[in-house]
DNA sequence: CGTAACCTTGACTTTTCTCAAGTTTGGTGG
DNA sequence: CCACCAAACTTGAGAAAAGTCAAGGTTACG
């Protein structure tokens, strides 16, 4: 059975631009998992035995401190890639926040295939390029904003990121429309503050009128301008 | 002329395993630049046109927010690789912090010649793997550090990257003594923190026996194990 | 319908920032 | 060689932001 040629990442994950003698080798190589919300997929600090694409669902990469503070490093939407291939140690720990789907492949098959097929080592160069620039804004987020601009900044992320992420399903979805993958707990980790600072920040852009919110995880942009203007 | 070959980087940038006639082309196509003490080699947002590799001297890659708060996102020691290749846009500024010098490369050129060279492309990806790492650990820094754990962890990070970048050059360094390669402002743009700030840790580590201070910029750490303890 | 997990709110504390002096350092010209 | 200057750094006092601790609401779910 060749998962790769239904895939619904096949066309952005990095092994689009394989050609299909390609794609059949690796569908050999890799196989589908399903993790549930709150499943573990990488612990930092193992030996790295595996990396993965995600297909579905949100995941969260995080490390913590070593008296237990966590922080989260980031998200991994549909078509990202997890995993530290060329070390033998994991630097995050990987989570699914919602019910997922991760195509994985034991590490020593994919540096082995990787080194054979430039196209696809190109592919994960050019997405771990952009995910280090991602990583260096957050640092920008994390040095410079306070509460209200990082939370103004995550939510025009996750708007952006959850279109992306779905575009390609046929759920065309809206970016002032979306449901936060996680709790406010997480986004507290995320954003490097603590969840009353979080959840003082929700109150007062629901007092503002620049958001709504209902069962807690839905969220309305309804001033976008305010937002990136805090977010700028 | 060929510079690689008496290049002191030439074994540990990404240039290393090369063959020969690979390292004669690159040699073509890559040319070598002084930069004195805070000159720019790039700006962020601009068109990119020109990656690197440092040869020797030390640079910061910056960013600011939209009001002009300036927060460092790494440090670049000799054999780093500086730029984007495969994006329009230069994420970051790179200035130099020391005298320094580096070797440039037209964007397109050196692209061109990673297409090529899968070999080249492969040290990229590892380093920038590598950089990615080094970063995500930053952003835990940032997101749950104290001032004083900024601080220790920093000092521990430049005495060993110090040690790292010189170690080829002959002159072996001691991780306990090094020459802060920037400014107090620059350690706070850094660190997320004020200079004020800074300034009040590094009294604080004087007072309690932690490290020396000579000269401002010269640094012995004394009780190692005390800046680990804080950085762990 | 009860319960546990999650979230919000309030009062208070701590940390860091801000603003305003001072002080040290390194360079320059008398 | 010394006096002076500017830049870099340090220090102090008070303000602001975020953290902590402790209740009190909500919500989802069995």
């Amino acid at each position: 059975m060749n998962f790769c040629q239904a895939c619904s990442v096949r066309n952005r994950a990095i092994c689009a631009d394989l050609e299909d003698d390609e794609i059949a080798l690796l569908n050999k190589i890799g196989r589908r998992r399903n993790l549930e919300a709150g499943e573990s997929l990488l612990w930092a600090g193992d030996e790295a035995v595996l990396v993965a694409n995600v297909v579905s669902g949100v995941l969260k990469l995080s490390t913590q401190t070593s008296d237990g503070r966590e922080q989260i490093l980031g998200l991994a939407y549909p078509s990202d890639f997890l995993g530290r291939p060329f070390s033998d140690t994991t630097p995050y720990n990987a989570e699914a926040l919602s019910d997922s789907v991760v195509c994985v492949f034991r590490r020593p098959d994919f540096e082995r295939f990787a080194l054979e097929h430039s196209k696809l080592e190109h592919k994960l160069l050019e997405r771990t390029l952009s995910e280090l620039d991602r990583t260096r804004r957050w640092i920008l987020l994390l040095g410079r904003m306070n509460a209200e601009e990082r939370l103004a900044t995550l939510l025009l992320e996750i708007g952006a990121r959850s279109v992306a992420a779905t575009c390609r399903n046929s759920i065309r979805t809206d970016p002032d429309r979306f449901e936060l993958p996680m709790s406010r707990q997480q986004i507290a980790d995320i954003l490097g503050l603590t969840i009353e600072t979080v959840s003082r920040q929700f109150t007062k852009m629901r007092e503002d009128g620049v958001i709504k919110v209902s069962e807690r995880r839905n969220i309305t942009i309804c001033k976008r301008d305010v937002l990136e203007n805090l977010a700028a």
